[in-house]
Parts: C-alpha cells; sequence; structure tokens
RNA sequence: GCUCCGAUGGUGUAGUCCGGUCAAGCAUAUCGGCCUUUCGAGCCGACGACCCGGGUCCAAAUCCCGGUCGGAGCACCA
C-alpha cells in the first residue's frame, strides 16, 4: 500500500501557500516593525509582526522592534510593555528593540547635518500661510535664509527658547513637486506636554517622516515592508536619503485589510475603558492581541492565516469565516466535549430505566474517557428551551448517548435505549446536580444556563456540543471562542 | 487640490514579472453523502471566477492602449 501513497500525494500536488520572495535580497535582511505606543497590539498589527518575522525566519538576519514615540500626546504608557508582551505570545523573534526617544540627540544631530548642507530650513510662518505658499508651489521667504542663521535658530529652539513660538524645520524637496504633500516638508515641529519618558527635557520633537528616515538608515534596514498608506512618505523620506547619500531600502507597501465588526481604533478604546464600555484592553468585545489571546484563540492561528492571505499590494478584507476555521484547527485536537445547555427547562422523562450513561469525551477516541452519569428511573433531566420548543406532540428525539422519548400530552416517555434507525433529531442534555454556567459572548451579551456536573472543576477549551467552542475560565464561566 | 495603487467564484487567495503545462489550483462558506448518536473533526461529491472594449500574437488571466469600477493616502499623527 506504501507505495501508493507517493501517487496520491504527487496527483494531489499540495499547493503552499507561500510568501513571494523579497526583491534584491543578498545575504542577510535587516527588517523592522514600526508601531506608535498608542496602545498594545491589535489584529491588525499582528499582520506587520508576523510576515516580518516570516521574512526574518526566511532569509536570516534581524528583527527590530522600533516603538516610535516622537510625539508625546499619542502615546499610552502602558504600551511601552505590553507591545512586547504581544509580540512574545505572537511568538514574533524580535531580535532589538529601540526605542525612538532614546535617540533624540541623533535626530538633532542629523537635522543640523542637513541644515549644514543647506537642505533645510527653519520657518515661523503660520500654519496657514505656508499651506497657501505650498499649494501655489511657491516658497515661503524663510526658504533662502543661510545655513549658519538656520543653525543658530535650530539650536535656540532645541535649547527651549521663545517657549510660546511655533517653529519648525522643513526638509528642502521640490517646491513645484505634483504632489504638494511632498514639497517641503515638516521635519520637526513644538509639542507641549510631558513625554512620558523624557519628561519635559524636549519641546521640539521630530515628526515620524524625519525619525523614520534617520532610523531606518542607521538601523541599517535593507527591506521595509509597511501599508500602502506609507507610499508618499516613501517619497518624502527618499530626499533624506539623497541629501545623505544613503543607499535606499527596499521598499515594500502592502494594501490594506479592512477588518470587519471590529473596533481597533486606540481612541475608541481608550474612551470607552474610561466610559466603562469596556473592561480594559483585554475585553472581549475587542481585537486587541490580548483580548483575542484570553479569549482562546492561538498563535499558531494569527501566523497561518496571514501567511495564507499573502502579501499583496491590493487591499482585502478580513475574513473571520477563515480566521475561525483555522483557529478550530489548532484547538479542536485539544477540547474535550461537554453539555451546557442554555436557557434550561426541566422535564421529567416517564417509565424510564435506571441506566448509566457513557459519552465519549472525544468522538472516536475512547482513550480521552467518557463523562458516565448514573440516571435514575424516571429522571429530571435539563434541556434547552429553544429544543423543547421544536419538538412536536408525537415526534420522537434522542437524547444523545442516553435513550430516545417520545413527546405526547406535554410528557417525555420513554420509547428505547437503542439509537433508532430512522432519521430523528437528536439533542443534548443535562443530569440532575448540573451546575449554572455563564458564557460571555464577543458582541458583549451573555448566555446562561446549566454545565454537565464532570465540566464543573475543568478549566481550559472545551467544545459544548450543538453550541461552540469556549475558554472556560472557572466553575461557572467562560468565553465563547467561535462555533 | 494632488499623488498612488489595484481589478481571479459569496469571501480570502495561487497563477500575472519570464504568454502555451490554466477548459484556472487551494482554503473558507453553502448544499448533499459517508462515519454505531454534535450545528464539531475527518473523508467524498456538488456549486461557483479571470471587470469591459480594442490591440499584439499561431496562442493572452498573463503583454500594450482606452474605459469603467473600486481602493489608499498626503498637506506641523504614526
Amino acid at each position: 500500500m506504501e507505495k501508493y501513497a507517493d501517487i496520491l500525494t504527487v496527483e494531489k500536488k499540495e499547493q503552499e501557500h507561500r510568501l513571494h520572495d523579497l526583491k534584491n535580497v543578498h545575504g542577510r535582511v535587516v527588517m523592522r516593525m514600526a508601531p506608535s505606543p498608542s496602545g498594545p497590539l491589535h489584529l491588525g498589527h499582528s499582520r506587520m509582526a508576523i510576515l516580518n518575522d516570516e521574512y526574518v525566519k526566511r532569509y536570516g538576519g534581524e528583527l527590530i522592534l522600533r516603538i516610535e514615540d516622537t510625539n508625546p500626546q499619542n502615546i499610552d504608557p502602558v504600551a511601552y510593555t505590553m507591545i512586547p508582551e504581544d509580540l512574545k505570545w505572537l511568538n514574533v523573534n524580535v531580535t532589538q528593540t529601540v526605542i525612538q526617544s532614546d535617540r533624540f540627540e541623533l535626530y538633532y544631530e542629523r537635522a543640523r547635518d542637513l541644515i549644514g548642507k543647506g537642505a533645510a530650513y527653519m520657518c515661523t510662518c503660520e500654519v496657514d500661510t505656508f499651506k497657501d505658499l505650498l499649494m501655489k508651489g511657491k516658497a515661503c521667504p524663510h526658504r533662502n535664509n543661510d545655513p549658519e542663521s538656520n543653525l543658530e535658530k535650530f539650536q535656540e529652539v532645541v535649547e527651549g527658547k521663545n517657549k510660546d513660538a511655533s517653529p519648525v524645520l522643513i526638509i528642502k524637496t521640490d517646491i513645484e513637486h505634483p504632489n504638494p504633500s511632498v514639497r517641503d516638508w515638516i521635519a520637526f515641529r513644538r509639542i507641549k506636554g510631558t513625554h512620558p519618558r523624557t519628561g519635559n527635557r524636549y519641546t521640539f520633537y521630530p515628526m515620524m517622516n524625519f525619525s523614520v528616515a534617520v532610523d531606518d538608515h542607521e538601523l541599517g534596514l535593507t527591506h521595509v515592508i509597511r501599508g500602502s498608506d506609507h507610499i508618499s512618505n516613501t517619497e518624502k523620506q527618499k530626499y533624506l536619503f539623497n541629501y545623505f547619500g544613503w543607499e535606499i531600502p527596499e521598499y515594500f507597501h502592502y494594501g490594506k485589510i479592512s477588518i470587519p465588526d471590529s473596533i481597533l481604533k486606540t481612541s475608541i478604546i481608550k474612551k470607552g475603558i474610561k466610559d466603562g464600555i469596556y473592561s480594559g484592553w483585554d475585553d472581549v468585545k475587542l481585537q486587541t492581541v490580548c483580548s483575542m489571546a484570553r479569549r482562546g484563540y492561538q498563535p499558531e492561528t494569527f501566523r497561518k492565516y496571514w501567511i495564507d492571505s499573502g502579501l499583496r499590494e491590493v487591499n482585502a478584507e478580513f475574513s473571520w469565516d477563515i480566521f475561525n476555521s483555522i483557529n478550530r484547527l489548532f484547538i479542536d485536537p485539544g477540547a474535550d466535549r461537554y453539555f451546557f445547555v442554555k436557557n434550561p427547562v426541566s422535564i421529567k422523562v416517564e417509565n424510564s430505566p435506571e441506566i448509566n450513561s457513557r459519552i465519549p469525551k472525544y468522538q472516536g477516541k475512547p482513550e480521552r474517557g467518557f463523562r458516565e452519569y448514573h440516571i435514575k428511573d424516571s429522571p429530571e433531566l435539563f434541556i434547552t428551551g429553544e429544543d423543547l420548543g421544536n419538538i412536536k406532540h408525537g415526534e420522537k428525539i434522542r437524547l444523545k448517548d442516553l435513550f430516545n422519548v417520545r413527546l405526547e400530552n406535554g410528557i417525555f416517555r420513554f420509547s428505547e435505549i437503542e439509537p433508532s434507525k430512522e432519521k430523528i433529531k437528536i439533542i443534548h442534555w443535562c443530569p440532575a446536580g448540573s451546575k449554572p454556567f455563564k458564557i460571555e459572548k464577543p458582541d458583549g451579551t451573555f448566555d446562561e444556563g446549566f454545565i454537565e456536573p464532570l465540566a464543573v472543576n475543568m478549566n481550559g477549551i472545551f467544545q459544548f456540543e450543538r453550541y461552540g467552542f469556549v475558554k472556560k475560565v472557572s466553575d461557572d464561566f467562560g468565553i465563547y471562542i467561535h462555533n
């Protein structure tokens, strides 16, 4: 038989999903992920983390976590610890961590270099005036100031003089560039407020386009993969690379993934936590990594999903169906089966014999054991209210792994123990001694019912038959994962 | 205002760079069947797609042009 196995696999030609190769790889790669610390990572972030990790695994090299905290108004200090924890949970192998607020002196140094080259200038125009001029493709009066006076002004601002003014440092590009947003762009601006890590030591903060370009070079990045929202930023940043004569990394911009039925914006989440709508960053209604981990999603699911989805320039829509089916793949083998009876109603069975029920914990794997209950004659049992409502008068149904009963005049009469040959409804049930159990669902609602006695003391991921996968976290509480 | 990108079944994708092996693969969803009893898993089957028009070519999902549609972004967030 074995010799046929080869032929069969060849015919089936298993098509592996594989990310396309990166361009211009010469040996090892250096890549990065660069979240801003406005909160912990969410499902969307997991994509860039995992894809970067996959490429570094493929080619060998470094994966740098660069925390981009150059805007003190957009920082939540919890992120500094939560982001690395999220990445660890996702099994992303970060080889170096860089925090941009450690590097302000470096950015100032590079800014002075540029001013010295005549490639940047200090400007004190009103915001609107400056924008109007740019839109018309005209230079602002400060553009022609000489490097020496620019350096002098820059130094004054860095040292915190003239605190009420709003000076900016501008990178000279092409004042008539077809894309107005690429024309002379802002590299530094003054921000009031206290930075969680540097306090009030700095007031003149670099814009993302400046610090990113400097760091991408200084950290020796070979390949940058990031969202298509950065396409025009890449164009802006290239001006810096050219001024300095730096080698430009290979960029790839992937399309946006829209994730339906999700709350990902940190500003909304933070407000929700404050208002008590969410219990915290790991509230099950959210799609943060920590929430999904708590709910029972597996790190392998994230990885397989993002690899299968590929890396393309096209925008795409995230599919919960596919994501959940992948997660099922990983949790099903470890999930024993139990009965949870939602909205239970008590029924009494007439004329049934005393019997020991014996239900496998996992269909087809007797070695994992059985759930055994001693059921008295003519017992009281619980079934779901929904099932009860669907049973017609005179209809015979099967209580799964127990016996058949027939509903007559509102009374369930014992029919027989052996399963019927004909197809009848099979429903699940709970014996006397079952305990109340509550399940939190990701839509914010709760299901309540009874859980069979043997499941009460068990914690972990289970499949409640005819209900779905649930992560049981205590004797009387669990979180719904998916069906 | 401007820039950029893309178009394969309900959904997510493979294939497009280097045209033929693609009468288009995989996954998911749906439907049906099998499995000594789940709306789960597994196995089998069904369903279902190359945006439109033109061009090049013996040959186009693949190359070129036009159109349509869709998307993304930028202008002192990252």
